[in-house]
Parts: structure tokens; C-alpha cells; sequence
DNA sequence: CTGAAAGCGCTTACAG
DNA sequence: CTGAAAGCGCTTACAG
């Protein structure tokens, strides 16, 4: 910034008014200082323009797992309506990993950066109160209020659940198997207790198969366990706690000589664009992911828009239901 | 900082060097500092931080579609490695958008990012060069050499496109079509030369159906095209330019009663993992994204070593190969 | 081992 | 309309 005020023969602070305040400088100097900054190809140390004004424009997204479409879309929605207001978006990747998800939080802490939209792997972040301290806005996605000081946007998992285990008795299925884990994550809890009121209330048997983690590899593990089972016992559907785990068990009972829906029949949850192109199209529970980024974020720039004019901020929680989309997968049996 | 200098009773450089050089402080008084920094909650300011020091330790990862399972996957792997090496990354998803793309750039260059791995939508970016005349060191990803003025590392596109349509050829296909777009993509380009040429080679017509993006339902749109052609004019087999619209088309195409692969065989690009698990299982031409993104992140290590070594850095030129992985949607002909 | 002081690259009142 | 000066929150020689 010194060469360009050296070399267009202003003070630096002019310099810093062609691009703060350009009504203020005479139109012959502005454009002899944009001159300079173009053959300088100068480009502004955000650093030090956040350091001095205080507040930046960036705002960070946290999910837990790029790798799954659910997050992407998420993230991609989120992001549109961030730069229409723009801001700029930097995301973190957690890796299904509590303790990156706290190195990210930490590491937003320590940039400053304006807001927080963050899909929490753990039940309830302690990070969250540390960010709201400092005074980041913070909005919760595909998590629901839990008298949290933040807003919230989520999807009502439990009702999920329900709606995937009262189809899987409704078509006839008394031997149920819930697919999913870790249990510390609150949608996979979630959408466990849904299932197992609708179980008890359809009279059914729920099997829990634990996985690891909600991919694709833990749905090929499912399909191993369930292989196994001798079949008078083997649960006749499965409920997978997401897409991922489901499209792998569908694989690997296909491979093991298993027919979906014949022998075992699957619902997902989601309902990623890779559900309906699945060997055998899935049925799922979908959410709706690209109202979630959206909401979320629009629920931040209020957020910042209050904070900006000195209102107090009322905190909301939206929450969306989820719905059945019943494809092959589930298709009554004959 | 200041707070937490009188609370502990001793100069913000005291502060500083608990943080930066512990053994310079006396383990009593650092342990005063340490009490004062927890009480207080007290978070360091990068911006300052760096600002003063002049680099931080912030990767910028720009990829044109964190939606691609693709890309996801080759971010993931980057990204671990770039953490093992105690650096932090942030992630910008160009939406397919060369505009946005500029954005992300221009944002990482005012963060002054200590370095840049990118997944360029366009031939070549401009804004590389002026990443490189930052000093922010960069590689380029997916992407081989074009005397370029930095490390990169790809697959080479050119002989996957050939492996797909000999493999066409071999199986007895003589109506050939491309499927991909929008041809500004070098990767589409390449993937198309080398269809060209093994179509040549092969004596068989290579129809090519352009499609805007590369996603699934730009996959929907060329069975679209494919459904309303004579059957006698029809391609038999489809190279498309990368699995998610290798999907797309093979949902409509089924969606529209046509077969797979008696009616028209298919050959995606990527091999994501969703290939595997489509309706019909997709042949697909492989790319190792994982040592993509591991050898793009190694590389910027390396670079980054050896700047900080003041040593001059050779830049390299990493090479993969692609392979084909034959599955049901190719099965040779009956 | 600790403190005082300069300075990183900007912005922002305040004079002129 | 433009410039000089203070200060954002840190780090880093330099004294002591």
C-alpha cells in the first residue's frame, strides 16, 4: 500500500479512501491511485484491514463430513446465499472427527471469523458457548434447539425414524433391523428411538446393528452381519441410519447372493441424488438439505444484520419435516 | 492479551513468548500466564499474529465442485496430510463457476494463504500467475503441466478417454457417443481427444452429445437426446465424461425403458464409489484420487520446506495413469 | 528471565 | 479534498 501511495504520489491514507470511501477523493486522483494499484497488482492484506475495522466478512461452515452428498448440498446452499450477501465462506471438514471439529472451531476462533453455521458431530459442542462468548454468531444445522444460546435449523429425526420403521410394518416386515451408529450422534439417536416406538407399536422386532460410521463401508459390514443370520431369524428390513450405510448394505448383500427387497428389504434416510440411482433404488427418508443451508445462513445474516444495527437478537429454531420417498427398495412384498 | 497480562501480572511479551518460546519464561510465572489465559478464555488473534510474523499456516483448497464425490474424496486426502503437517486448510467450492472461482483466488490472496491447491475449472488461470507473484506457493491439481510456473500433479485424460472407447470398441461397439461438457473443461477435452482418437483407431463413429455441466442431470438430458434417435442410429455404447453423468444417464435411460448395457452399454470417469453401487454397476475409468490429493499436498509441503530453507524449488510434474475397471454396464454384448 | 519499544499493513477521526 | 497521526493485537530484537 506504500508503493501505490509512493508511485500515485498520495498519502496512504487516500489510498485507503479510493477503496473505502471513493465519493470522498477527487475523481482525477482516484483514478491515478487505481492506476497504481493495477500496474502494482497490489492486492489489500485483509489481515490488517480486519485487525483495524474489527470484523471481517468471513463467515465458517463446519460439517462433519464433506464426503457425504447430504453435506455437500448442504454446504453448496449455504454458500450461495452467504455470497449473495457477501460474505466469503471458508469450510472445515471434520472427518467424522470430534477433535478436528474442535481444531476448526478453534482455528475460526482465532480468525475471527464472523459467523459460524456448524452440523456438530457431538451432542452439544462445547466450542458453540466459546464461540458465542466471543461473540460469533453461531447457527446450529441439521440439529434442533436443546436450549442452545444460538439458532438452530433442523430436521425432526425422530420422526424420521418413525416414518421409516411404521413403512417397513406397514409392508409387512415384523423383523426389523435398525443400521447405524455411532449412538453419541444425536441424529443417529435420534432416528434409533423413532424407530423403536414405531417397532413397539407395530409389534415388531427391532434389531440394532451398530456400525462404526455412517458410509458405505459400514453398510457392507451391516451386510456381513446380516449374512450370517440364519434366515428364519434374519430381519426382513433394514433401516439404515443414512444413505451411505444403506447403498452399502445393498451392495453387499447383492454380492453375498442376497435380493433387495425379496430377502431384505432397505430404507435409507436422506435421500442423496445417488438414492434413486442405486442398484436397486432406494427408498429414504428425505430431508430437506437445501432448505436447511438456506435457512441456516439466512438465519446468520439476520443474525448479523441485528447485531450490526444494535437490535437484540431473538434466536430461532426452524424445524423441518422429513418425508418417505418410496422407491424398490421397499416395494411391498409379493 | 492485555487482559491477560495484568491479570498474570507481567508484559504482553511475557504473554507472547508462553505462547511462542516457553523456555525463555520461568515455569512459575508461565504457569501464572497459563492460569490468566484459561480464566479469561482469552483466544489469540491470527490476524495480529500473522500480521506481524508475515505468514500464517492456512492452506487455501479451491476445487470447481465439492459435490463430486470426486472431489470430495481428493480434498479429504489432501487435507489430512496438511494436517499432519500442523497446517490448517480452508476450502473453496467454485460451484462450477469461473467467476466464482476468481472470487475464492482473490479471497485467498487477501488472506495471504501461505499456499494454494487448486482444481482449475478453466485452461489456465490467470490468477495462478498472480499467486506466484505473491509467494504464495501452488500446485495444480487434476491438471498436468503446461509450462506452468508450478508443481502439479494429474492423471493423464487424454489415454483414459482412449481406454474407454477401445474398451467399447473391444466389446464389439461400432456407434460411439461422447458424453460431456462444457468443452472449456481441459479435462473434457482431453477425455474427448482420446475417444477421437481411439474411435480412429478402432473404425467406429463417435457422436458427440454436449452437455452444459457435469452433473447427474446433465447425464438425464443427453438419455434424453439418445431415447428420441432411431434405434438403427443409436449409439450402442456411451463414454460419458464423468460418473455422475454416467449416472444421470443411466437413470434415464432406464427410467425411458431402454436397457443397460443391451441396449446401450456405458463407461463413466472417476470411479467414485457410487459407480459401484448404481443400478447397474458402472464401468469406470479409475483415477487414484486419493494420491492425488496426497501427492498435491506433499508437494506444496516440499515446496514449502524449501522456501522456508531459502533453497530454490524444482518444480515437479506429477503424472498418474488412469485404469479401467470393466463392470455390468459394459458387459460385452450377447 | 522480563519489560519497553518498534512495527506488521491497514482504517479512521481529525485538522487543514 | 488530502495528509498526519493514532491504534487494531500481536512478535521480536534489544536492554536490563
Amino acid at each position: 500500500m506504500r508503493d501505490v501511495a509512493a508511485l500515485a504520489q498520495v498519502s496512504i491514507g487516500t489510498v485507503s479512501n479510493v477503496l473505502n470511501n471513493p465519493d470522498r477523493v477527487l475523481p482525477s486522483t482516484r483514478e491515478r491511485v487505481e492506476k497504481a494499484i493495477a500496474q502494482l497488482g497490489w492486492v489489500p492484506n485483509q489481515q490488517a484491514q480486519q485487525l483495524r475495522a474489527g470484523r471481517g466478512r468471513t463467515i465458517g461452515l463446519a460439517v462433519m463430513d464433506v464426503t457425504n452428498p447430504f453435506f455437500a448440498d448442504l454446504l453448496r446452499s449455504a454458500q450461495d446465499v452467504l455470497f449473495d450477501n457477501g460474505f466469503h465462506a471458508t469450510i472445515g471438514d471434520a472427518d467424522n472427527n470430534p477433535q478436528r471439529q474442535e481444531t476448526i472451531l478453534r482455528t475460526f476462533l482465532e480468525q475471527r471469523v464472523r459467523g459460524v453455521i456448524l452440523g456438530p458431530i457431538g451432542a452439544q459442542p462445547d466450542e458453540v458457548g466459546e464461540l458465542t462468548k466471543a461473540r460469533i454468531a453461531t447457527v446450529l444445522v441439521d440439529r434442533v434447539a436443546e436450549s442452545v444460546q444460538c439458532c438452530t435449523v433442523g430436521v425432526d429425526d425422530h420422526a424420521g425414524g418413525r416414518l421409516a420403521v411404521d413403512h417397513l410394518v406397514e409392508t409387512g416386515h415384523r423383523r426389523i433391523a435398525f443400521a447405524g451408529g455411532p449412538i453419541s450422534l444425536k441424529q443417529v439417536q435420534d432416528r434409533l428411538d423413532g424407530s423403536k416406538q414405531a417397532a413397539l407399536e407395530g409389534d415388531a422386532e427391532l434389531l440394532v446393528i451398530a456400525v462404526p460410521e455412517l458410509d458405505i463401508a459400514a453398510g457392507r459390514q451391516a451386510a456381513d452381519e446380516l449374512v450370517l443370520m440364519a434366515p428364519e431369524t434374519r430381519p426382513t428390513g433394514v433401516f439404515c441410519a443414512n444413505d451411505l450405510v444403506a447403498i452399502g448394505l445393498l451392495q453387499g448383500l447383492m454380492a453375498q447372493g442376497l435380493s433387495v427387497p425379496d430377502d431384505v428389504a432397505i430404507v435409507g434416510y436422506d435421500n442423496i441424488d445417488f438414492a434413486a440411482a442405486a442398484a436397486v433404488p432406494l427408498s429414504s427418508i428425505a430431508q430437506p438439505r437445501t432448505d436447511l443451508g438456506r435457512t441456516a445462513a439466512n438465519l446468520l445474516m439476520a443474525e448479523l444484520a441485528d447485531a450490526e444495527a444494535g437490535v437484540a437478537h431473538a434466536h430461532q429454531s426452524v424445524r423441518f419435516t422429513p418425508n418417505l420417498v418410496v422407491r424398490e427398495s421397499s416395494a411391498p412384498r409379493r
